[in-house]
DNA sequence: CAGACAGCGCATCAGC
DNA sequence: GCTGATGCGC
DNA sequence: GTCTG
């Protein structure tokens, strides 16, 4: 009997099961290779018969909800009907609402469609159990993995992001996200206060070490296979000796001893959860906590009135946007935008694009067939749009973006506002762009990111003596403008540049 | 071994 | 009020 | 911290 689940630790819902199902259930996934454990914390997967969040709520502790994967019980019927790790994520409780099903497989018996307005403020976070580090279950990243995997020579491994498939979740996932933490660390002047690094010596080695732990990361994601051992791990790209021994460790311990030192260190939680605001980086979020002696987003809110407003709607900032719901915001706004001007299209762009299930912000590139460069109209339109939200009341705060400006000048337009949609509460952090039709699936490519493929375009780009911004290709030695067909869509992008096409699904290159 | 590491727009503020 | 430096975001 | 020239 194939070992479908691969020692997967999976919790079983009691209700609606009577005993014998559950033995049952119990018998069928161990032959399979599961573990029945009765701790649903300690969980990597959890069944369920219960169709709706808000039955499941009742019968899960709510902060499991969010943290663990949570499936139908069909899940596991597929994977050994199929004798495989399926994706968990067709079976998610709730279904994806999405008009595009995401599942590969045929489900029996669909969930009943809830038409819940998607309204989280049942499960808002509070900043006390903010939890800065990301955790991916051992779970998501087999079942992402159900595939045979064709192995390579790392030291082929292109060496630029943008040349290089990079998957959402990729088979080394947890291995990055350990080494993302240091990342991070560094990012953040490992532990220098900071008026020990006013004198900047410090300070941009720590940085330039942080941007080496961004490009290993970065091309682990690209790895197709999982790293076995700290030889394999030396060739490929960006992985020098440094990281190789931190690899090794995780390796035999399967963590990092001073990852695993840095997600309790209080100093660091703290500057990571003041990072959570808008206009507030590793500078700032340092000078609150040595100087201000800043603990808590109140505290942050004191020192700095001009961050109260966003202090009010942060839990919503920190619950992320189910996919279904992205492309809602983006109708209603170009709805909004038609009845001023009618004719626009729209991108939606940002982590929604790379495929992602969850995003933290929406954003979307606007453009009008008709709109050139010279013409002043869009950033009338935009601001048309933007009273617009006003008087509907769906704008609450605006947190950048200004019709003057060099970028202004060169016909590209952008606001980033908080908002939310009518006869909802729940404020959602979206990026408003308005490109002239010339440079629209350019702008398309510079929103889509992820950082690290952007930066790689950028050097790609520099390579060939071309420049690429998001707004417009040009020459280095002349700056004259290279023209793109936008008729033919993002790929005449790529091809203007010389890449190979990248699905924007595979352009992951960040943790 | 030294130098590069993406690169630009926007906000804010010190110093004039 | 202007200007340049710095921090921040993408 | 790693790679390039």
């Amino acid at each position: 009997m194939p070992n479908i689940l691969g020692y997967l630790k999976i919790y079983i819902i009691p209700t609606k099961y009577s005993p014998s199902d559950i033995r049952q259930l119990s018998a069928e996934l161990t032959i399979h290779g599961g573990q029945l454990i009765d701790h649903p914390e300690r969980a990597d997967i959890i069944l369920t018969r219960l169709m709706g969040r808000k039955r499941l709520a009742l019968a899960l502790d709510p902060t499991l909800i969010d943290s663990k994967i949570v499936v139908l019980d069909r899940w596991l019927a597929d994977c050994i009907a199929h004798e495989a790790l399926l994706d968990h994520r067709p079976y998610l409780v709730p279904p994806d609402h999405s008009s595009q099903p995401t599942h590969k497989w045929p489900r029996k018996q669909t969930a009943s469609p809830s038409t819940r307005p998607p309204n989280q403020h049942n499960n808002t976070r509070s900043p006390s159990d903010h939890n800065p580090f990301k955790t991916t279950s051992p779970a998501l990243i087999l079942a992402s993995f159900p595939a045979t995997e064709k192995s390579i020579e790392p030291s082929t491994l292109p060496r630029l992001a943008c040349c290089r498939k990079s998957p959402s979740i990729c088979i080394n996932q947890l291995l990055i996200e350990e080494l993302d933490v240091i990342r991070v660390w560094k990012e953040n002047g490992e532990d220098d206060t900071l008026e020990s690094d006013l004198n900047q010596a410090g300070k941009k080695d720590d940085e330039k070490h942080a941007l080496a732990y961004s490009r290993a990361c970065s091309a682990l994601k690209a790895y197709p296979t999982k790293i076995c051992s700290v030889s394999e791990a030396q060739v490929i790209p960006f992985i020098g000796p440094k990281i190789a021994l931190q690899i090794g460790e995780y390796l035999s311990t399967g963590q990092i001893k001073l990852s695993q030192t840095l997600r309790t260190s209080v100093r660091l939680r703290s500057i990571l959860l003041f990072q959570t605001l808008h206009g507030v980086g590793s500078r700032l979020s340092r000078e609150f906590y040595d100087i201000h002696d800043c603990r808590t987003l109140e505290d942050v809110a004191n020192a700095r009135p001009s961050l109260k407003v966003q202090v009010t709607y942060w839990s919503d900032l920190q619950t992320p946007i189910p996919r279904y719901e992205v492309p809602l915001i983006a109708k209603f706004l170009s709805d909004e935008l038609e009845m001023i001007s009618p004719g626009c299209i729209h991108t939606i762009c940002g982590s929604y694009r790379r495929g992602r299930e969850y995003s933290n912000d929406v954003d979307i590139v606007f453009t009008y067939p008709a709109m050139n460069r010279s013409s002043k109209v869009s950033s009338q339109v935009l601001d048309q749009l933007v009273d617009r939200l006003r008087t509907l009341s769906a704008l609450t705060d605006i947190l950048s973006g200004s019709s003057i400006g060099s970028n202004a000048l060169r016909g590209l337009h952008q606001r980033f506002i908080m908002m939310s949609l009518p006869r909802q509460t729940r404020q959602i952090r979206v990026d408003i762009i308005f490109a002239p039709y010339e440079i629209y699936w350019v702008c398309v490519v510079g929103w889509t990111g992820s950082t690290m493929f952007e930066r790689d375009i950028r050097k790609h780009a520099n390579g060939l003596n071309l420049k690429f911004a998001s707004h417009g290709i040009s020459r280095l030695s002349d700056g004259s403008e290279i023209a793109v067909s936008q008729e033919k869509g993002e790929p005449a992008v790529f091809e203007a540049l010389g890449l190979e096409w990248i699905e924007p699904t595979e352009r992951n290159a960040d943790v």
